[in-house]
DNA sequence: GTCTATATGTTGATAGAC
DNA sequence: GTCTATCAACATATAGAC
């Protein structure tokens, strides 16, 4: 996992497509993307994400301004599509069946990533279970802002969906455990990057959908004795 | 939460003790976990960590050798300790009924770290669920040899005290829920620390252990269909 | 759009005085 | 044990040529 991003990346004739534009932006997100899941924020430095790219450090301000801004392209490039599908995901369920069962709401919740990832090279599935652990986690102030930005209507969202699903429930707790839940998804995706889990991804979502059904509906209840 | 360390700390006579050695050291300790909690390795810099202890850089590299080192000696002083009592408690289930069940071997986990909480003043509570949840996912390939360190022992533990109370459950199995309930705590760590959840520390650890047990029971079975 | 060159600051670590 | 002074390496960002 580590080095996969060390030699200088020349460019290439077949860089820039027959009738578009530079992918020079692409390829600085990639890389930035790449050592973002390596490093975290702090410990990527833009000279690597740079000559990883085979582009200057000048050009990739030329593009996006500073490190700061890269940095935040590259993860809203990845965060946002997984973001609508669920809710996507979750509007079909309530067109189906008005009030979808914590189940459904959970595996809405869930799924996304897991789509993601089936759709990817080995390579990429690697580094999008890093950076969506990295993402919740990472101290930089920058990607805590991202991580509200992104997460603050998925949350409210799937907090309701919880709320109808077990009416007696209090707001609050719904959204408290919902948090929780994404605990399991992080640790989930980071452990399986990090090649713990030996399971085949499916299996995984459905442990995954599993632990959290049940644990949410056992933890519903106002006072746990 | 950010900038709780900016002034530099001057040093004062009741900062050695009459009849002891100089504190110096534990200053050093204190700060490098404030800086660790609020920026991750990467992101804190040993002049701001000797700034904030009111010494020097070179008097740090004095005691610790390296940022690495001293960083090392600031977590391992935090966990040993709830890791001690994490085995405490459970040898004390085993001894009175031998196979101790899924919620008891979750409460001995998860308890340790509310329980040194607890003996705390406010800023340090803050300061421990903030570390705890670095600690876990701080991308710094130091912490990472740490946490496997300080986690390996309790793992298998804790694992194998899971079988215990599941024959049933493959051991593999038993392995992954048990990093998922992991995510689980950090999560909740972190979530109180972020001041995301309102409530009190004995509901909180209590919503921990009734989501975990279930969720543990739930996803225990080989084929999760 | 992309480069080279450079400005300007910070980093971790050490040498050597006291 | 702790300091000041200093190091080489690295950081982000910009100016200006092409």
């Amino acid at each position: 996992m580590r080095d996969l991003a060390t030699a200088r990346r020349e460019p290439q004739p077949s860089d820039r497509p027959p009738g578009g534009a530079s992918d020079t932006k692409a390829r600085l997100l990639d890389a930035a993307e790449l050592f973002f899941a390596e490093r975290g924020f702090d410990g990527m430095s833009m000279r690597a994400v740079t000559n990883a790219a085979g582009v200057s450090v000048s050009a990739a301000n030329y593009h996006f301004g500073s490190k700061l801004a890269l940095m935040g392209a590259a993860l809203r490039r990845r965060v946002e599509p997984i973001n609508r599908r669920r809710f996507e995901l979750l509007d079909g369920l309530e067109a189906e069946a008005s009030v979808p069962n914590v189940e459904q709401v959970l595996d809405a919740f869930y799924r996304p990533p897991f789509e993601q990832a089936a759709e990817s090279t080995e390579a990429q599935r690697t580094l999008m279970r890093t950076v969506a652990a990295r993402l919740w986690h990472d101290p930089a102030e920058m990607v805590a802002a991202i991580r509200v930005e992104l997460f603050g209507e998925v949350s409210e969202r799937f907090s309701v969906a919880l709320v109808n699903a077990m009416p007696e429930i209090e707001p609050a707790r719904a959204r408290m455990l919902l948090q929780l839940s994404v605990g399991l998804l992080i640790q989930t995706l980071n452990g399986e990057a990090a090649s713990f889990f030996s399971t085949d991804a499916d299996t995984l979502r459905a442990v995954l959908v599993r632990y959290a059904t049940a644990g949410v509906i056992a933890a519903a209840q106002e006072d746990p004795s």
